[in-house]
DNA sequence: GATGAATGAGCGTTCATTCAT
DNA sequence: AATGAATGAACGCTCATTCAT
């Protein structure tokens, strides 16, 4: 493992035990085993790492879905091992995905977020236009669009669990249902 | 106006101006017009500030939605003025509802967040009753669990938007007819 | 009580919770029910309490020796039951006596002070010239000044008791019969 | 001298001339010559000066007993020697020995104070068998026991002259002697 | 006398950043 | 490339003190 990935990979750590906000370079660096100057090597701030994070999570959720997904289901089986699979990924890191909705907020390294997601859209955007050609979604549904709208829903609903103090294994369960409901009334024809 | 609400109201602002995480305690207060202290009579940190402010989103949200939404206009128009608002509403403080939106991952100050939204989920959980008496949205939609889903839906496009280093005003356009028909679809008969 | 005496009690209470330099006056005025700028109607900061909490240190202390000393008893006994009870009021408030001696070091209130032990060393002065007129007790021995000397030797002796962490109960004893015998050698004929 | 050394050079001189509650940590690095934060690689706080302190001054007063008893001296000069070098380097530190003398009772690092002041008493001890053994002190003194006695009686009765608002030169002497006159009746044969 | 909300100077402390090694 | 001691600007925060009520 590279110095370069040792520091993304402390941090992931460090970032999830104490929050972005209050972890400074100094807990990464000392998470990471390297020192204080090494750091700057490789990364200008604390916030220029978000992107690598962000890249990473975004591969872990490909990887989930590739995962769950299996390929002779059904499609309306396949939208709901796709919720599930995004909704686990949320449980195990919804502090990390808040923190990059955050570092978002407060950051002017943008311009590399664009190109951070896509692996993802582009996956959904294929699977509906794959399911259109088979006919059991309406024609005038545009994939690249929609598949971020679905994406950004799915998110919603599963971090919504985390915001309200209730058994969030059954409201888990009960919400992934509602979503599911929800995208098939929207795609189907 | 309260000491309390100058506050608020100078964090508001500032935090528009300068984004959440390089505002200090000393913007704050030098807005507010008051003595540093007194910042912490009401508030013991920069983050205890957020579910105070918040309400005052929700409310400017709630505000804002009654303003667009025409009572005579048919439930097709009521929901493209709702998307419409929630969209507005994002675009003046897209970085402050950024960190609502990330459910102020990094703060521990969550407990107060239930009641926070819950006048906008009430509010869009009666509109869609009052559909549904109507005989326009299908029955079997639940109102309470599917106005959180819709409201998650509108804001996460909204901030996709701001994510991306596109004409913003001629994105959002297209994003809301997105978002309209995707509902639209879920919701009817 | 009147407000300057609850807040004396109340100082000393929280003194000896926190430590004198941890406590603030609103420490004090929360503790003795009071607004905070009554404090100041009575006190200028919080070392020009320490006169006062000296002096009911000392009213404690010679109450403790007053109670402890009997009349019928011989002269030994006596000089050992004032040891007793100095260990015992140094046992019981011994961070309160800490912090006059800290207090001291750190006020330019010392004036005051000068009056505060007087009746301690001059119960202690009347006593030895009493032994000294029975003949038990060296003539050459000046009271006035010995019973400062003795006072500073028992209450650094019991002081010491504090500083290492050992028994306590079974070092306070041994060590008020090394005070015992070291001050009978020095006073006796 | 390392940056430490530096730090506790420069805070004995700033703590006695203002007085260790009125110096600041900006007043020692000033002094020391080193920048703000490098205080704080080597001390978390004033108070954990003292014990870094404390040992400096045992480490004082040793050298002035050493340097002002004279080894061809008999023994009751050697115990004026000892008493006059104490009370010298209390004229000198007297507000910084009062802190110590307070057991540092504000802070919570008195587990070293147990080793710092071994030293003196170890001295003291071997200088009383040592008389023992010449035949001059009683034999039923314990060296240990008593040479904390007397070093705390010395220490009490040099502190005392600065209590007091006379003319300290003068009372000094006289105390001295009084002290003198005390112990040696208290260990003679 | 008594109050307590408001003050703001000044403190301790942090921590991103540098640079000689 | 890698280090980590040293830096010092800048921050959060405290709290003695005031004063209109």
């Amino acid at each position: 493992m590279s110095k370069k990935e040792m520091i993304v990979a402390a941090a992931i750590e460090v970032f999830k035990e104490k929050g972005v906000h209050k972890v400074t370079i100094s807990d990464i660096v000392k998470r990471a085993g390297i020192a204080q100057g090494t750091f700057y090597l490789y990364f200008s701030s604390k916030w220029t790492l978000m992107p690598a994070i962000a890249e990473e999570m975004v591969e872990k959720t490909l990887a989930m879905v590739n995962e769950e997904v299996e390929q002779q289901a059904d499609y309306e089986q396949q939208l709901q091992q796709i919720i599930h699979a995004i909704f686990d990924v949320s449980r195990k890191y919804h502090d990390i995905q808040a923190l990059m909705y955050a570092g978002l907020a407060s950051t002017e390294h943008l311009k590399e977020w664009e190109t951070v997601y896509a692996p993802l859209y582009d996956w959904l955007s294929e699977w509906i236009t794959a399911v259109q050609t088979k006919g059991s979604i309406r024609e005038d549904i545009k994939p690249e669009a929609i598949s971020k709208l679905i994406i950004g829903l799915i998110e919603s609903a599963a971090e919504q669990i985390y915001l309200y103090d209730t058994d969030k294994e059954a409201q888990a369960i009960t919400q992934q249902e509602q979503v599911y409901e929800f995208i098939m009334h929207a795609l189907k024809k």
